[in-house]
DNA sequence: GTCTATAGTCGGATAGAC
DNA sequence: GTCTATCCGACTATAGAC
């Protein structure tokens, strides 16, 4: 590696994505304005028409980064799942493992890295309000996400109707999604800080239970 | 009677209501304009100062609004939950009838009809981005919700942790929201055109098995 | 109560110096 | 590549006619 690592400074271009990360995600597109986020990157306005051609290029250029993050975090897992067949005697239990391994990864993610929450908050904004920029996100990760929890699913459980199976994928995204969506009111009503190692731990636990139960094979 | 009934011709004030939840939540609060919400109400947007003293007025009308509304279509059935022991012998089946009940309200709620449809995407943006405004919801309702079915829950699984009786709670209310939130990404997936009756039956089928699975009791 | 006109602020993008 | 200055459009709110 004659050029830098991980953690080299980064110039103007990539202060900008960073900062725009943070800025659409907070404010979304429309409240978002290049003011906030030069300032927020400490660069000037006029960086962004010239790097990105505009605020609109920005935005594309933060999901793309996302979408291209995401695959690589999670890639590997997804297209190992999808190579599997779990036709030998251990496969549901293959199954609920690696089901309990992207639960918890996820979770660890979403509600307990700093990133997680910056890339989540964008992300749920395109859920709830697609852009242009959904198609991107939905075929870069979100539909091999949901394909490959249907496959374990459909694996644990002996559900042979692959729409069963999504509907049930989309209840277990959601059991984690909540914790981000909602945190305000969980912290709130529970009175914590925040979430702490320890509740992150909880969640998992009570998460991943609940999968198992859910994809339990029906009693034969 | 001698007034009208529930579907009198609305107002300016009550147009600017109704044209403001769907702006406010399609938009956000930033990024809703008045004239947006005047327009889309049908009336001037001298209006607007006028009745509810400028843009965050009529946010908090809204928010005071849609917090009556739910506790005027659900305070009933949380006030019985909360006046219950579930101490007789058929406390935990009595627990399970009420926790499907209250699923399949509210799935028909957030995800089968249109206003259930307006109000959630104002909803989420508070759980998300809590305003001032925040505070009215969770105590209005969100905070009895949850403490309702926590109670549910605790008296359905034999759980006595309180704590842990919240988070279960909350993958509940994930479950439900999911289908929602992440919409588009279920209808795209699935190649649907929407929410059809029939979808909408297998989503309250799937949760509320879900929910039984969830909250067994430990085998005895 | 409802309207028009307008004041005053802030948005994104650009031109052009350096 | 980075800056300042500026254009022009869109925003909320108000004043005042009717």
């Amino acid at each position: 590696m004659a050029k830098k690592g991980n953690t080299h400074a980064p110039g103007t271009k990539e202060r900008l994505l960073e900062a725009a990360i943070d800025v659409f995600g907070r404010h979304g597109f429309d409240s978002a304005t290049t003011r906030m986020i030069a300032k927020a990157g400490n660069v000037n306005i006029a960086a962004i028409p010239y790097y990105f051609g505009g605020k609109g290029g920005l935005y594309q250029a933060v999901i793309t980064h996302i979408a291209g993050h995401i695959k690589n975090e999670a890639g590997d897992l997804l297209e190992r799942i999808g190579g599997m067949t779990f036709d030998q005697e251990d496969g549901p239990q293959q199954a609920r493992e690696l089901l309990r391994a992207v639960l918890e990864r996820f979770i660890n993610f979403i509600a307990g890295s700093e990133q997680g929450t910056r890339f989540a908050r964008i992300l749920l904004r395109e859920q709830m309000f697609p852009s242009p920029a959904y198609d991107t996100l939905f075929e870069g990760f979100l539909k091999p996400v949901l394909d490959a929890l249907s496959t374990l699913i459909m694996a644990a459980s002996g559900e042979s109707d692959p729409r069963q199976a999504t509907f049930k994928a989309m209840t277990l995204m959601g059991q984690v999604v909540i914790f981000r969506v909602a945190r305000e009111t969980i912290v709130r009503g529970l009175g914590l800080e925040g979430y702490s190692p320890e509740e992150l731990k909880e969640i998992r636990r009570v998460v991943v239970a609940n999968a198992l139960a859910i994809t339990a094979p029906p009693s034969e």
